[in-house]
RNA sequence: CGGGGUGUAGCGCAGUCCGGGUAGCGCACCUGCUUUGGGAGCAGGGGGUCGUGGGUUCGAAUCCCGCUACCCCGACCA
């Protein structure tokens, strides 16, 4: 079995794989029978309720409230904006009927033909078009804005190739969709969610992420600047982890949202929408995990601590039991969620090696040697290490360590981000680097005819024209490709 | 939709061609004893219409034809 597992898990340079494998055996997440949907398991949905209450938290400090909107968009819906429909129409899954009848032949049932419905329904790639018609008999006066909605819901997109996590045919996400009377008011909030974005992945999931704008090619269908924020996976690709929008008034002319302003003028409403997906789940796990399974950050792992305890006889157990149960006690006070695991069916070893899998961040480990001492093996999941530390002040050490390794694998992702984010000037130099993956910062320039041949070449496309550069990716230079005059470096990978 | 691959016990697979002949292995599961500081050992046991429909044959997991599901690579995309 232990063989079993180290072969299992030697796999991170396949994604895919590694996640049918060791994803599944760490009770995340499964494929579903059902064309890439997939099965989110009660351990990795628990990571999900975190991700979720946490962002949630922060949606309501930024003044947005939730609300919810159907699952079926009349078709009609779809087609009001241009580029929207342009964008989305190609992966809609449609309704078309309202029942069924049992089959003629005898065998099982059969669509009833004449349910046809006078005009199908689309399941929500996103819900833009739905919102919109509904925000119509919201706004009337400026006094009625702004509108900052956000909505938790599972959205479905009939993607040709779908990935665990990354790409799943249906998947859960919130969607903010804001109203405001003014440009400038609607540009800050595409601006503001961005950031709300990039501090949940850097100070929560630990995940670094490059906060830019996206080129006219990578934006959304229908928004007129798409923000958004990258990561870098262990393999070398990047991840579009969150993207905000700032839309303009397309969808307000598209579905004729009109207000009246101050001056009595009638005025189209200025739109913003963003969204994080159970792709976050994905980023995490890409970022942190090892060869030995999972490593959540403590602040969104659902367990915490786990502690074991290791026993010959009942009274040794009893009295480990007794001991742990303060300390379980003053670790709960403390907010910190924490799991003794004195099943007596599975043996130590077999749990040291599960609750690995699963990624809990400190493992604590009491035996009868330690209730002599005084003493408990204390192991730290993100670097494995094992210490043997006084039970005195056990709570405190557990707490400063949980933060400790929350730093800790931040640091080594933002380093090995910072170590394969590489500078290039020629574009033979780009195509060399490019195999190697991560990040590269070129010159380009800023024709959507360039940033394309680049993509069928070699398969990078521009993640994003970052905010934060330092003063030489800023100094204007020579596109790699067509030698033309670039105002400053771009940054390329190939992704996800 | 193109190119490749795979469907055999809950999971992972061998057997499939050369050569058709009692359906196997590891893990998991059940029972018992011994174990318990890194995925326990021994002994015994249960579980499969071999993806599916047809054909060839005395006989098909194996050969032939059709269908189907899933995985990987590409086009598409959060």
């Amino acid at each position: 079995m232990a063989k079993e597992l180290k072969e299992m898990t030697k796999r991170s340079e396949n994604y895919s794989q590694w996640y049918n494998d060791l994803v599944v055996k760490a009770d995340l997440a499964e494929q579903s029978a059902v064309r890439g949907c997939m099965v989110i398991k009660p351990y990795g949905y628990a990571i999900w309720e975190k991700i979720q209450r946490q962002l949630d938290d922060m949606f309501k400090e930024t003044g947005h409230v939730n609300a919810y909107f159907p699952l079926l968009i009349p078709k009609s819906y779809l087609s009001r904006e241009a580029d929207h429909v342009e964008g989305f129409a190609k992966e809609c899954a449609v309704v078309t009927h309202y029942r069924l009848k049992n089959s003629p032949d005898g065998q099982g049932v059969v669509v009833d033909p004449a349910a046809r419905l006078e005009e199908e329904l689309i399941i929500r790639p996103t819900s833009e078009t739905i919102i919109w018609s509904t925000y119509k008999n919201w706004i009337h006066s400026y006094r009625d804005l702004p509108i900052l909605c956000n909505q938790w819901a599972n959205v479905m997109r009939w993607e040709m190739r779908t990935r665990l996590f990354l790409r799943t045919a249906e998947f859960l996400w919130q969607e903010g969709h804001t109203a405001h009377a003014t440009r400038e008011e609607a540009e800050e909030e595409a601006m503001r969610m961005i950031n709300v974005y990039a501090d949940f992945a850097e100070k929560y999931m630990a995940v670094p992420v490059v906060k830019g704008v996206k080129s006219a090619n990578e934006r959304f269908a229908g928004a007129l600047d798409t923000y958004t924020i990258e990561a870098l996976m262990q393999d070398g690709k990047a991840l579009q982890s969150g993207t905000s929008h700032f839309l303009g008034q397309n969808f307000a002319k598209a579905f004729d949202v009109q207000f009246v302003d101050k001056e009595n003028k009638m005025q189209y409403v200025w739109a913003t929408s963003w969204g994080v997906s159970t792709r976050l789940m994905g980023a995490l796990i890409m970022t942190h995990s090892d060869d030995n399974g999972l490593v959540l950050p403590p602040k969104l792992a659902p367990i915490q601590v786990v502690i074991v305890p290791i026993y010959k006889t009942d009274e040794q157990l009893e009295a480990i039991n007794s001991k742990v149960a303060g300390i379980v006690a003053q670790l709960k006070k403390m907010g910190i969620s924490v799991k003794y695991d004195n099943a007596d069916n599975k043996r130590p070893g077999f749990k040291f090696a599960e609750y690995e899998l699963k990624g809990v961040p400190v493992r604590l480990v009491l035996g009868a040697r330690d209730l002599e001492n005084n003493t408990v093996e204390v192991m730290r999941r993100d670097t494995l290490e094992k210490q043997t530390v006084s039970l005195d002040g056990i709570e405190e050490y557990v707490s400063n360590l949980l933060e400790d390794i929350q730093q800790n694998i931040y640091n080594k992702a933002l380093t090995y981000r910072q170590g394969n984010t590489k500078k290039v000037d020629t574009y033979e130099e780009f195509k060399e680097q490019i195999e190697k993956g991560g990040f590269i910062l070129a010159h380009w320039d800023g024709t959507s005819e360039t940033e394309e041949r680049i993509k069928e070449e070699t398969k990078a496309t521009i993640r994003c024209i970052p905010f934060e550069a330092d003063e030489e990716s800023l100094t204007p230079g020579v596109c790699m490709v067509t030698g033309k005059p670039s105002a400053r470096r771009v940054l390329f990978a190939r992704a996800y």
